[in-house]
DNA sequence: AGGCGAAAAGTCAGTGACTGACAATAGGAG
DNA sequence: CTCCTATTGTCAGTCACTGACTTTTCGCCT
């Protein structure tokens, strides 16, 4: 009994986030989220290359969004400028897929696997930035070191985005970077 | 027919990497590394946590000499000045495992999900990396970041390293921490 | 309206990673 | 030589994932 489309696959993230709640994630079988969707495991698997990814589906305008923004910085602009930029232009997607990424995150940071799966994610996505400086002409070598850091102070950025939500991300992001970059100078009170 | 102790994981590893340069990791059964060790499968997912773990069995002293590394640091240190010494300091133990490390590199560059690992490898080193500095009392978020940035520029130095062997890995690490600084710095010819 | 073609779903059978439970055995301590 | 224990073998089973093939549905064209 074939369905509609598209749909089935928004149907299969809606009931695999419902099991996982009310069982686990390794307590949840592929084909117990497929009978909920109204689907056999075999179209569960058509529309996710595996288990995992049920829990990893990014939005489809982020990659594009990456490139664009990092390919349309003012000529001459540090690396590290040039990705915070980047960063800042994803805050209303972001915004508007909190209501989707949150119940997912709990469901990720229960599980070493899943973990390891959006490490992956964040890994591709380093990748992406590093390859959209080169292509403005940085040295590769150099452009995976930008890319790397860069990340690194986007998760600080995000976290404190989380726990203060009343600055704009454009804000944390700011004080990030600041604060990586004064990380190389030897003047830091150890207490608090 | 029980064998001596624990040159069974020795031999499973070796079993899997000439396995591996035969066919390919996806191709090798877990039941044909073990057959080649002369052992079973059960006996292989007792020695490994799973089929991916075979590949990725680091120096038990890694952790520890990092950890220990970054205790011994000199107060009012610069974060990052901790973490590029305590690679420093592997410097040894890594010549040590060169011979065993290199054949790895080549099956995990060629398979994602070996990729994936690698990636959650060195996630969890970064996490420790941020635990220890968290003990000599810098606040969790900073030393994360502070890990992660060190991290990159460590992953930069080693390459640099494999390119260049004719420097010390001391002397790349001064040079990719350096850089790391001076990508927030803007200036910087596009041209090559 | 009726029928057609491709996209999407179902069916079936199979492989391989991994696990729990239990029996068998080697190696060392006494 | 015997007992004790760590390690391995055996067996049966679950589940993620895949290939090959059939069936259904949807949108379109006549």
């Amino acid at each position: 009994m074939p369905r509609n489309r598209d749909d089935v696959r928004a149907r299969l993230q809606q009931a695999g986030l419902e099991l996982f709640a009310e069982h686990c994630y390794d307590a949840t079988t592929a084909a117990e989220i497929a009978a909920r969707a109204g689907v056999t495991e075999r179209t569960f698997f058509r529309h996710f290359a595996d288990k995992r990814e049920i829990l990893f589906d990014e939005d489809p305008g982020l990659r594009p969004a990456l490139t664009a923004a990092v390919a349309a910085a003012p000529q001459g602009a540090a690396p590290m400028a040039i990705l915070a930029g980047a960063f800042a232009s994803l805050e209303p997607m972001l915004l508007a897929n909190r209501p989707f990424t949150e119940p997912r995150i709990q469901v990720i940071a229960a599980n070493p696997a899943l973990i390891e799966r959006a490490e992956a994610k964040a890994a591709s996505l380093t990748a992406l930035l590093a390859t959209a400086l080169q292509q403005r002409g940085v040295e590769p070598k150099l452009a995976g070191l930008a890319a790397r850091a860069a990340m690194a102070a986007f998760s600080y950025a995000t976290t404190s985005w989380r726990e203060d939500p009343s600055l704009s991300l454009a804000a944390h992001l700011d004080r990030a970077f600041q604060t990586l970059h004064g990380l190389s100078s030897p003047n830091l009170e150890p207490g608090s």
